[in-house]
RNA sequence: CGGGGAGUGGCUCAGCCUGGUAGAGCACCUGGUUCGGGACCAGGGGGUCGGAGGUUCGAAUCCUCUCUCCCCGACCA
């Protein structure tokens, strides 16, 4: 029995100034965490017993499905050089030298490291599946760490691999992920959803997060509350009602209209009494396009309807770009010979094909079919209308290059979607051949015949499954934890300790709730009775008993924290009365 | 990396504009009274005012540089 008297857990009256979200400021006010960087925070004894807990239950599944491992936190610069991210993941990886100056890094994530022990390992087929799993600290240089946990330096991940023969494989192991991460999260008392998610750009054929619903997340998810569709706004698509198109005028082409001070898509539409949709929407970028060594900009230009936002994560994976940052006031000078504003689709150099010579020009698939569209001229204060796309401007590609708005139609079902934004607890990826090819793993199939296994990766946020509980559960008292990852199931608060009888009485319902099984916190401190309701209602632990006032009655009360509702309990009963709830 | 904000006792903050050698509440220690929703009274301990340099007779306060933290953006296999 764990005596709260002798225990460390400092309780805060008051908020740190810099805790923005609830769960950072419950987290320290409560005891569980303290800060000593940004984005590096120290456990205490509270935040561990959950960290704990949750690692419990994460360990239980994952050895249904797979091997645990424990991989080097540290690791050489060679292996990330074969795979190339040594140069390709960058800036988020803490990198160090030894005394004779070898380069090493912090591990970020162990796909290098599994691949390397795959590759010197595994020779058969008969040695498939394998699913390698392992659950420790995972260092990033986080460009802006934030919100307590929620985006941290160091933290705790379960990251597991598999290893399969050929794609029925991975489908399986993929699949066993998918339910075993169900079954954590179910465990641990968390809402979430299953979403589809962006393969970004590691080339990967399919993938899920596991979204918790939460303001304090950083993630935009959009769902159908109808039909269960629910991807990430990064990949989420939507049906389109048709858009009424203009009647065209004069001879039908294109035509100058002059169009003084009507710089946004607002005033555009106000001006030619039109729907923000029979505008065309300009947007340009300067693509950062990798190929192997090199490393070149390359104009990338969207064109969209006039009330759709450009997805730069979808444009970024069509046009292979690592990175898309807007062009200039010269650039925009250069390609398009006019200032924003008043950029558009006609008179461009657009290239043949992706990467080639002239403006990589992405259409928005919404656009294609389109008549008599109104467009910027590239030209100060002109527009042109009568914009026919294929007609009056060429491409390079069309493609889903928009971001899904709130109340759009449900590709599935047509309902309108709803947009919320969560926090990413899980991921799970097909991975393809990528490392296993690069750093040569090989296995002989059943005929004898060289084969690349092909891996899947499958990441779990420990303290996130943490933080979104608690801002899934909280109140301006404090917090509450499901009894799965609490610190504590229960806390006994003996009212007076001063009365020895009251404390007797506690002592001996907190011994017949551990011999229950029950993992009791028993609240003998010398403090004033709502000194302890008070911290008791902080810190996360879902059910309390009372031991006060009517002990001389032979009655303890049962607080339930989450519904802060309270019922009397005979004595004897307490434990029997607690494990039904 | 761009923009904004903040560093004063363990915590939350005032003082800074208009320089004169540091305060409040909470927390902590001692004694007393209290004892079911963060008690009260009395006494007490604790601060290189983030750091360095400068201006000045004198700097928490003005100037310069720097470090750290927070927020927004960018970024985030």
């Amino acid at each position: 029995m764990h005596r709260w008297s002798r225990l460390f857990i400092p309780t805060l009256r008051e908020a740190p100034a810099d805790a923005e979200v609830a769960s950072h400021k419950f987290l320290v006010r409560s005891g569980y965490i303290r800060q000593l960087g940004a984005g590096i925070y120290s456990y205490l004894f509270l935040g561990q017993r959950s960290i704990n807990k949750i690692i419990a239950i994460v360990r239980q599944e994952m050895d249904r499905i797979g091997q645990e491992f424990l991989l080097p936190g540290i690791m050489p610069s060679e292996i990330w050089k074969e795979s190339g991210r040594w140069t390709g993941m960058g800036q988020n990886m803490f990198r160090l030298q030894d005394r004779k100056g070898a380069e090493l890094c912090l591990g970020m994530t162990h796909e290098e490291v599994v691949t390397d022990i795959a590759r010197k390992e595994l020779r058969s087929y008969k040695q498939l599946p394998q699913i390698w799993y392992q659950i420790q600290t995972k260092y990033r240089d986080e460009p802006r760490p934030k919100a307590g946990l929620l985006r941290v330096r160091t933290f705790i991940m379960k990251d597991s691999y598999s290893f399969d023969l050929d794609e029925a494989g991975l489908d399986l192991s993929y699949k066993k992920h998918d339910q075993a991460y169900r079954a954590i999260f179910t465990r641990c008392g968390l809402s979430f959803v299953a979403v589809e998610a962006d393969s970004g750009a590691m080339g990967g054929s399919q993938s899920q997060e596991f979204m918790v619903y939460t303001d304090a997340g950083e993630d935009l998810i959009v769902s159908c509350p109808k039909c269960g569709y629910a991807a990430n706004l990064e990949k989420a698509t939507s049906r389109l009602e048709r858009v009424d198109e203009l009647a065209s005028t004069g001879d039908g082409k294109p035509e100058l209209v002059h169009t003084p001070g009507k710089a946004s898509i607002a005033d555009v539409a106000e001006f030619f009494q039109i729907l923000p949709a029979q505008d065309i929407k300009t947007v340009a970028y300067m693509a950062e396009v990798r190929d192997g060594k090199k490393t070149t900009w390359e104009p990338v230009v969207a064109f969209l309807r006039g009330d759709h936002s450009v997805n730069e994560t979808k444009l970024a994976g069509v046009t292979k770009a690592s990175e898309l940052r807007p062009m200039v006031a010269e650039e925009l000078e250069k390609f398009f010979g006019g200032p924003a504003g008043y950029l558009g689709p006609i008179g461009l150099g657009v290239s043949k094909h992706l990467h080639d010579r002239g403006v990589n020009v992405i259409l928005d698939k919404s656009l294609e079919g389109r008549e008599n569209m109104v467009a910027g001229a590239n030209k100060f204060d002109y527009h042109y209308r009568n914009v026919t796309p294929g007609r009056d401007f060429g491409w390079t590609v069309s493609a889903d290059i928009r971001s899904v708005a709130e109340g759009e139609a449900c590709p599935l079902c047509g309902s309108p979607l709803k947009i919320g934004k969560a926090v990413e607890v899980g991921h799970i990826f097909k991975l393809g051949n990528r490392y296993t090819d690069v750093m040569g793993a090989r296995v002989l199939d059943p005929n004898g015949k060289e084969v690349t296994p092909i891996m899947g990766c499958y990441g779990i946020g420990i303290e996130r499954i943490l933080t979104a509980s608690i801002e899934q559960n909280n109140d301006t008292n404090g917090f509450w934890l499901p009894r799965a990852i609490a610190p504590f199931d229960v806390v006994v608060t003996v009212t007076n300790i001063s009365d020895a009888k009251l404390l007797a009485t506690g002592e001996e319902v907190a011994g017949s709730l551990e011999a229950a099984g029950f993992d009791v916190l028993l609240d003998d401190r010398d403090e004033r009775a709502g000194v302890k309701f008070k911290d008791a209602d902080l810190i996360g632990i879902p059910y309390r008993i009372n031991v006060g006032k009517k002990a001389a009655e032979g009655k303890v009360e049962l607080v339930t924290r989450a519904r802060a509702s309270s019922e009397d309990v005979v004595l004897g009963e307490v434990a029997q009365r607690l494990a039904s709830q």
